[in-house]
DNA sequence: ACATGCGTCACGTGACAGATTACGATCGAG
DNA sequence: CTCGATCGTAATCTGTCACGTGACGCATGT
């Protein structure tokens, strides 16, 4: 077995960022400029994400469902893990102080 | 067949703060103090929580988690449902100018 | 040579989670 | 009855972050 934390990921889930950046712009042959003009925002704002400057809102998530045709939950979903995975990184001393509660 | 958007919520989902106040507080039989001395945060970070005046960010999903016993990903997602739900309503205008890609 | 389009940098703005401090209310002990 | 402790909550400050705008260097094509 191994040596795994709670939610089985021993490394940095994959930045949604990533899968526009190696998967979906390729694929469609798109660039940043031409994403951010479909998606009505600025070339700005999908450059750091293809990045990974900044991390994926709820709104761009529902904007590149709409576009790629999948659901808003795929693309927050890749956001969640990574965010949920710093998130533990970062707490990891104080999640010590914190006691479960005994069931109600 | 009910009028639904696409995700099938008609109403704003339920605030993972709602959950706390209507359901995890009264039967651990804890109070807002006792709650935030016990993970580590403010009482107003709570309070306003239980508000509903702030949304549930993934470290505060981490550290109730921890507390209660069971995954990030139920307080997370709570509060996905929430943000996507308010992503897509103010959007609704803007989403109708993106048109979805041809497949690949 | 010049225009067009690309990625990227620098800057400003608004929104927001969180801590700190302070205030009024309630309650138990002396 | 008063004093202290504990509770919820309001106001304020701080740091972080998503986003837009404008400018720059670089490439390509006319």
């Amino acid at each position: 077995m191994e040596i795994e934390n709670k939610t089985g990921m021993r490394r940095r889930p994959t930045h949604p960022g990533e899968m526009l950046r190696e998967d979906f712009l390729p694929d469609y042959e798109l660039t940043v400029s031409g994403l951010a003009q479909a998606l009505g925002v600025s070339r700005q704002t999908i450059n750091d994400l293809v990045r990974e400057k900044r991390s994926l809102s709820p709104e761009m998530a529902v904007r590149l469902s709409r576009f790629f045709g999948n659901t808003p939950q795929f693309w927050l979903n890749a956001q969640n893990a990574v965010d949920l995975w710093d998130a533990k990184r970062s707490l990891e001393k104080e999640l010590a102080r914190i006691k479960p509660i005994p069931a109600a």
